[in-house]
DNA sequence: TTATGTGCAAAACATTTGCAGGAGT
DNA sequence: ACTCCTGCAAATGTTTTGCACATAA
């Protein structure tokens, strides 16, 4: 983990990145206190707020502002989209090329200091919609 | 305002409706709330946020789920992309074109039914800027 | 008249924070 | 030692919900 001079590597920063490089399924704050816990069961959840907070903006991690009430974390840091299934809230990758190009664009197109962009795809998932077939068939 | 053969047309709702067609400014449900109660002072939060689920359901409005803590609303349901300030918060409607051929490329690069998409910009609005310089100067 | 909607308050969630004790450097 | 960090619990902020009364149709 890169730390800032002043930042301690902790047992607890080094299982919870250890954790979220594990998985590909973009969790939330509780979910990797869920899996950080088989770990460390004594850990609370503010030490993961605060630990994932605080790697986001070293820029370690992302943090995912995806539609749904939670946020998203991600050890992936290159730049790429996410589809969001509407039925189970799961959020997956995207292979869609980034489009660098549209920030200057946008810039030309408003008055803000454009920095970045995210494009978040909706749908419904193969799990999800399998289930909806199943319902029909009951 | 459409409504479901059940869905009444009540006061509280056409107020609703008119004050977010007045703004463009996608507030959140307490802004909102802030604009009716100065015509209807009595009104519950609650019923604003009922109010807005609903409309957004039936597709009279929009639902924002952009990044920040809170959702946000706008009369606008034409498709189109947005920019967030990441200082202030506030959320501006961007005049890029939207691309509606990207969904099939998201259908085909994934394994979901792809319904939609959303891009937001972020960065920091012209407002925010000047008053980084202004509080260089002092 | 009667099902739907409202105001109010409490509950439910997600996240942040204060603080005393613990641990990395 | 001296900070920074953690666990815990309480606080905060947003959204949802239960319920008795009100009101549109």
């Amino acid at each position: 983990m890169q730390l800032t001079p002043q930042m301690r590597l902790t047992t607890q920063r080094q299982i919870i990145l250890e954790e979220l490089g594990k998985v590909t399924s973009h969790p939330t704050a509780n979910e990797v206190y869920d899996m950080v816990r088989k770990r460390l069961p004594r850990i609370g959840l503010g030490t993961v707020y605060r630990n994932l907070e605080l790697m986001a903006e070293t820029g370690i991690i992302l943090k995912l502002e995806v539609g749904g009430t939670q946020k998203r974390f991600d050890a992936t840091i290159e730049p790429h989209y996410h589809i969001r299934c509407l039925s189970c809230g799961k959020v997956d990758d995207i292979a869609i090329p980034v489009m660098s190009d549209i920030n200057k664009t946008a810039a030309d197109l408003s008055n803000y200091q454009v920095l970045g962009h995210h494009i978040e795809f909706s749908g419904i998932c193969s799990d999800c919609s399998n289930v909806e077939e199943e319902q029909l068939l009951n």
